[in-house]
DNA sequence: CGCATAGCCGACTTATTAAGTAGGAATAGA
DNA sequence: TCTATTCCTACTTAATAAGTCGGCTATGCG
């Protein structure tokens, strides 16, 4: 479970949406309350935005809130837009001796995604 | 689950040599069953034997094999040695909200080492 | 209107790591 | 001595990650 600085940026900064009282958090407070470069956090915001997972509006009291509420937005949800889908190659055709291995990261990888998947911003918030 | 070609091919190789029978295999045969870079797999092996994985013998007839049997050998003796010990902070202090996303981490860590220290080699030559 | 506060956006830079290569020395057996 | 093989350090090259930069655009308020 490599998980990039970018990817964990947006599963802090969706946290802290899913915690906040209903309206728009502008980026700088995240920013400061998660300790991410703000520039950076742009960004990352950005590509949550493309993908609809928040929204967000401009000006004075604008900033970004959730698009669904966070009972229906999972780690997976924000994983998949920030790193894209999983490759389902990869570790496709191991030769000989080798073969079974696969099985080995198909188990993995199966136990990984169902517990990203299952697992809701609510959870998080709450405390788990 | 992320993994690099170097461990990718250091646990092939691993496999190679539990599947063969007694006494040295050369290089040159690992890396033509297993489809890998020769000069590569000399470094890799290297690491391997330095670590105690295995044992080699020079000159002709000279090869390497398992510095114990198959069934004493996980695929997590083989990873820790390829990649160093995975780094247990990390993930240390999430700010606020985000606080709850360390235990699922730990969760998902420990699921993934437990399954590779209980699989071992003689399993995956055996179908598992 | 005009100003302050925010988000929007593409391009750029820099550091690290991964993946593989090169060249040759040492050793074992025939 | 010849050949097959391991041993070892260092190098190169490409990709990715992480973050930065500069400036534009929209919104609300007085």
């Amino acid at each position: 479970m490599r998980l990039s600085a970018r990817t964990d940026y947006a599963l802090r900064a969706v946290s802290e949406l899913a915690a906040a009282p209903p309206g728009p958090v502008p980026a700088e407070r995240i920013a400061t309350a998660q300790q991410i470069p703000r520039r950076f956090l742009d960004n990352i915001l950005l590509q949550l935005r493309r993908a609809g997972l928040i929204h967000s509006m401009r000006g004075p009291e604008g900033g970004y809130w959730l698009a669904r509420p966070a009972e229906e937005i999972t780690l997976a949800d924000v994983i998949v837009v920030i790193e894209g889908r999983p490759e389902f190659q990869g570790h496709g055709g191991y030769p000989g001796a080798a073969g079974p291995l696969a099985a080995v990261w198909a188990a993995l990888r199966e136990h990984e995604e169902r517990l990203l998947a299952e697992t809701t911003f609510a959870q998080i918030v709450a405390g788990r």
